[in-house]
DNA sequence: TATTAGATTATAATCTTTATAAATAGTGTA
DNA sequence: TACACTATTTATAAAGATTATAATCTAATA
């Protein structure tokens, strides 16, 4: 299943006149096959064995091409470098405001919210997003054992 | 009426035990007063004329503290750098893709969205984020214009 | 007013991301 | 298959935002 994730994601570069290297390959694999929406030196550090010679250059600009096409999308949160994820299908994330740790989750999108930002605002609105903080329930648990 | 807002911000900071100095005064002033969610760079620019000595690290270090005390949010959108916004009052932003200009909106909080996550993931809420995006008035003139 | 802990300043360092130019390699064509 | 063209990679440097450090200064309190 994984395999065809990753074989429809190639056939959507070749369509968009993006050559797949090795490298490319690998920075799409490993996103497909991450659930944690790695950074850019998470990727970097991770692909460093298989290809000893890659620059941190190739894997920025792999991951800009990938969102430039939609595979990919860029999350910027408080923290200081993106993270990326390449689940296409909607959802939203939960964050832990202590491990950083996200998990996704399934909601029916906003789309009420996007149609009265059109109407008050005037914006041609094109998304929106949203994520939801807290504290995860392992670091519930280290919080309690403390005492 | 501003000034009422600064004086409560004020006093609010004194019982935090925080020191009132005058670049702290003049960075929440100038927050309280603007309307753009300026950077910690626009702010620093900003206040460079009243305080000629003033380092960049110490509109930092006052936007990190306001922050911990609640008065300020720090706002992570894509761009590079972070933006400050002490409107405490409930509200969203809607943000234009073409120029960046970011406009607030009023929305009923998301309150079953936070109590959903909370029943599907476990986690402990604490609050959430959301953001519209899309093209402004002016930025959709500027496209038509063109042809 | 003297004290003291906290704040500011100046500077350097760190970290993420982007820019540049030369070398390399993928892809279509003959 | 070999060639040519161009996108991509690599190595490096540069830019930009933010944080760390240490010395100096100052707001708050007795």
């Amino acid at each position: 299943m994984s395999e065809e994730r990753l074989q429809k994601a190639v056939d959507r570069l070749k369509k968009s006149g993006v050559r797949i290297t090795p490298q490319r390959h690998a920075v799409l694999d490993y996103l497909l096959n991450s659930m944690v929406h790695p950074t850019a030196d998470e990727i970097y550090k991770a692909l460093e064995g298989k290809f000893p010679n890659m620059s941190v250059a190739t894997v920025y600009n792999n991951l800009r091409v990938l969102r430039e096409i939609g595979l990919v999308r860029e999350l910027t949160y408080g923290d200081s470098s993106s993270r990326f994820d390449c689940n296409t299908t909607d959802h939203y994330h939960v964050i832990c405001d202590s491990c950083g740790k996200i998990v996704d989750f399934h909601y029916p999108s906003l789309d009420e919210v996007e149609s009265l930002a059109e109407q008050v605002t005037g914006f041609e609105v094109s998304h929106h997003r949203m994520e939801v903080y807290g504290k995860c329930e392992d670091c519930q648990k280290v919080k309690t054992q403390k005492h």
